[in-house]
DNA sequence: CTAATATTGTGAAGATTTTCACAAGCGGAC
DNA sequence: GTCCGCTTGTGAAAATCTTCACAATATTAG
C-alpha cells in the first residue's frame, strides 16, 4: 500500500466517482455497500471497481462487501482530502467569478485564499470577501498565503505573463481553464477543463452516428 | 475511410488538439507541417499523430508533411464542425450565465437557441439577445428550435425532473455540468465536466509527490 | 535522370488497461 | 462446529492503446 505504483488518470477519475457514490449511500444512511452495487450506481463494473481499490490495499471484507464510512475515509486519504488545500484563482472573469461564487469547493477542502488580475479596473474590487489583487503581487501574497493551487481562468494571450510568476512562485499544482498546452517545470501537476474540447467530442459522436448506417 | 471504427475518447481528444494546433499555424501563415513538429507544439508525440490522422485516411505528402488548411478543414469535419449545432441551456445559474455570456462556443459552431430554468424568478429574464424560458416549455420550443445539444447547468437535484424533459424531446447530445451519471436512453451522448473531479485529481498528484520520498 | 533528404502511413511489438474467473475468507443458520 | 451463500482480492487472459521502425513516396539538387 505504500508503494507508490504509477495510478492512471483514468484510475483516479474512478476514484472520485466512487467517493461520490459512497458519500450518497451515507446520505441514504447504509452501513455497507459490494462492489457490484458500486457499479450498478455508475461506477463503471464490479471487477474494475475491486481492481482499484486493490492499487491501494484491502479494504473490503469477503463476503460483506464495504463499510460505506471505512471506505469513503479511506479514499478521501487517497485522494488528498484529508487536509485543506490553498488555492488561488488567477482571472477574476466570468469563469472566475462562477467558480468563487459557486462556493462548492470549500465544502471539499479548497480554500480561495487569494484572487489576482492584471486588469487595473479589476484590482480591488471585492469578491466574496477577498480583494482582487494585481497580478503583479502574485509571488508576494501567495508565499504569504501559502499557495499550494492556482485555478487559472484566464484569456490564452495572458497564459505567458502570467505563467511566469506562477512558475516563480513554486505553484505545485494548476488547473488550467485556458485552451492551450501549459509549459510547466517538473513535478507541477497540471489538469485542464475545456469546455470546447468537449463539445467537439460530443458533435463527433453525433456526427458519427448520423454519417453511420 | 468512410468504415467506422470504434474511435477512442483520448483519440478525439486529441483530434480537438490538432485542430487548435494547426488553427494557430493558420494563424501564423504557415502552408505545412509535418507530425514532428505538431508533437513539438503539444501533441503528444509525432508517431501519435500519423496514427490519429491514418484512422481516418492518408491525409499527408511523404517528404512535405501535411498542409495546414486542407488538414484543419478535414478535422473540422471529422469533428463535426462543419456544421452548425443547436444548442439549449438548460439551468440560468452562475455556470450556465458565465458560458452563455463567455460567447466562445458561437465562433466554434455552437448556437445557443434557447436557454431554459425552473426558477420562476429567473424566467422571463433576457440574456443575451434571449428569454429565459419555463422549463416546463422544454419539449416544444426544443422541437420548434430543432435543439440538438443540451447544456445541462443544474443542481443533482434538479437532474432527474430535468432528464424526464429532455429525453421526451429527443435531444441527442448533453454536456453534463452536474455532478452525478445522467442515465439516458441510448443513442444519447453525454459528456461530463466536472471541476471537483479535477481538482481532486490535482490533490491526489501532489499528495502522491509530498508522500512519496 | 539519379542521388540525397524528408516525412508519411502502417504492420508489428510493446505497454497498459480492463475483464474474467476462481480460490480464499467471512458471517449466519442450524 | 460445519455447511452454505456471498463477496472480496488477484493472477491470468483478453482487449485496447501507444510506440517503434521501416518501406514507400514525394521533393529538391545536381
Amino acid at each position: 500500500m505504500a508503494i507508490v505504483r504509477k495510478i492512471s488518470e483514468s484510475a483516479v477519475h474512478r476514484l472520485s466517482l466512487y467517493l461520490r457514490i459512497l458519500e450518497d449511500l451515507v446520505g441514504e444512511g447504509r452501513e455497507t455497500v459490494s462492489s457490484e452495487e458500486m457499479s450498478g450506481r455508475g461506477a463503471t463494473t464490479a471487477a474494475q471497481v475491486r481492481k482499484d481499490l486493490s492499487l491501494f490495499g484491502s479494504f473490503g471484507k469477503r463476503g460483506l462487501g464495504y463499510d460505506v464510512a471505512d471506505l469513503a475515509a479511506r479514499l478521501r486519504r487517497i485522494l488528498g482530502l484529508d487536509r485543506r488545500w490553498r488555492v488561488a484563482l488567477v482571472g477574476a472573469g466570468r469563469i472566475g467569478s462562477a467558480l468563487v461564487e459557486y462556493g462548492g469547493f470549500g465544502e471539499r477542502g479548497y480554500d480561495v485564499v487569494a484572487i489576482f488580475d492584471s486588469d487595473a479596473s479589476k484590482v480591488g474590487e471585492k469578491w466574496g470577501g477577498l480583494r482582487v489583487r494585481d497580478i503583479a503581487e502574485f509571488e508576494a501574497v501567495s508565499g504569504e498565503q501559502g499557495v499550494e493551487i492556482v485555478i487559472l481562468a484566464i484569456p490564452v494571450e495572458a497564459v505567458p505573463s502570467v505563467m511566469g510568476h506562477v512558475e516563480k512562485a513554486g505553484v505545485k499544482g494548476i488547473l488550467n481553464f485556458a485552451p492551450t498546452k501549459l509549459k510547466v517545470p517538473d513535478g507541477v501537476a497540471v489538469k485542464d477543463v475545456n469546455m470546447v474540447m468537449e463539445l467537439e467530442a460530443l458533435s463527433f459522436a453525433l456526427s458519427q452516428e448520423i454519417g453511420d448506417t
